[in-house]
DNA sequence: TATAATTATATTGCATACAATATATTAAGG
DNA sequence: CCTTAATATATTGTATGCAATATAATTATA
């Protein structure tokens, strides 16, 4: 029998896209904790850092375009985490900013980190190589 | 400044996340010359391979689940590119068979699985040490 | 400076994902 | 043989993702 291209088991992409939501799936339970769905919790990581940031520039951030994040914005809002607002210099940039009760969230989400690389079956020099690797292509 | 673990940029789990959308992105003006979609094309790879299946060993190669599948083969169904019919053996199975539309579809796809190689940003040895680092997580 | 081009979000429609639940069929145990 | 447990799909409801389009605000230009 020779080589298939076409097999699942010689895809490179088929294990990227299963390894994503295997991941993140196994956050659910962390995040279930904290109350944020894995795309609101990276979304809040960005505003941890940056406190304040247009949709524009966290759809660069997170690979994400409005068509996603506008709703998830909204729900994070209602939820109190964070405000929206558009700019008074240009109208058509919407500003989001945390808040406090947004701010305080950080802390109960300190521990996930930790827990989840303990539960993700790699040794260090695995990781450190896997993160070069995927970012090398993400700047692709 | 001290380590942050909650920034995004020290997430290994984000980049794959990331990674895996993009990497679908990338596929989309190929599948969309054989008028399938990502998550129908890596069906149709394992009826390539396998004829025949089942839907519960059908979700277990691709970590899919009935909630997913079940609408998805209704559509390939409808494109007349698979049967559904129930087993005889055991009316709870649901088998699953290409048909020769399906099977004619194969070649088609034939120059697809290089095409994407050559957009990807990786060279061979980078290519096989990712390949074998995300199977490694996927086993656990 | 009126108009066209550009930019930033929002909306719509379609296709996943997945948890939770429901249904139907078969297997197991008393 | 009858009831209960287990198994396989299907359905429902919620939350993404993303392409395509619409809208509103700003900028560039004839």
């Amino acid at each position: 029998m020779e080589y298939d291209a076409l097999k699942l088991e010689n895809q490179l992409c088929f294990p990227l896209y299963a390894c994503s939501r295997e991941v993140v799936k196994k956050y659910k339970p962390y995040l279930d904790e904290i109350g944020l769905t894995y795309t609101q919790y990276i979304t809040m990581m960005v505003l941890w850092e940056k406190k304040t940031v247009n949709v524009k520039a966290l759809g660069e951030c997170l690979y994400l375009d409005s068509g996603t994040l506008t709703p998830l914005l909204k729900k994070l809002e209602a939820m109190g985490l964070i405000s929206r607002e558009r700019s008074k210099e240009d109208e058509r940039n919407l500003i989001v900013a945390i808040t406090k009760k947004g701010e305080a969230l950080k802390e109960q989400a300190k521990t996930i980190p930790e827990r989840m690389m303990s539960c993700l079956n790699l040794n260090e020099d695995e990781i450190v190589a896997l993160y070069g690797l995927l970012n090398k292509m993400l700047r692709a």
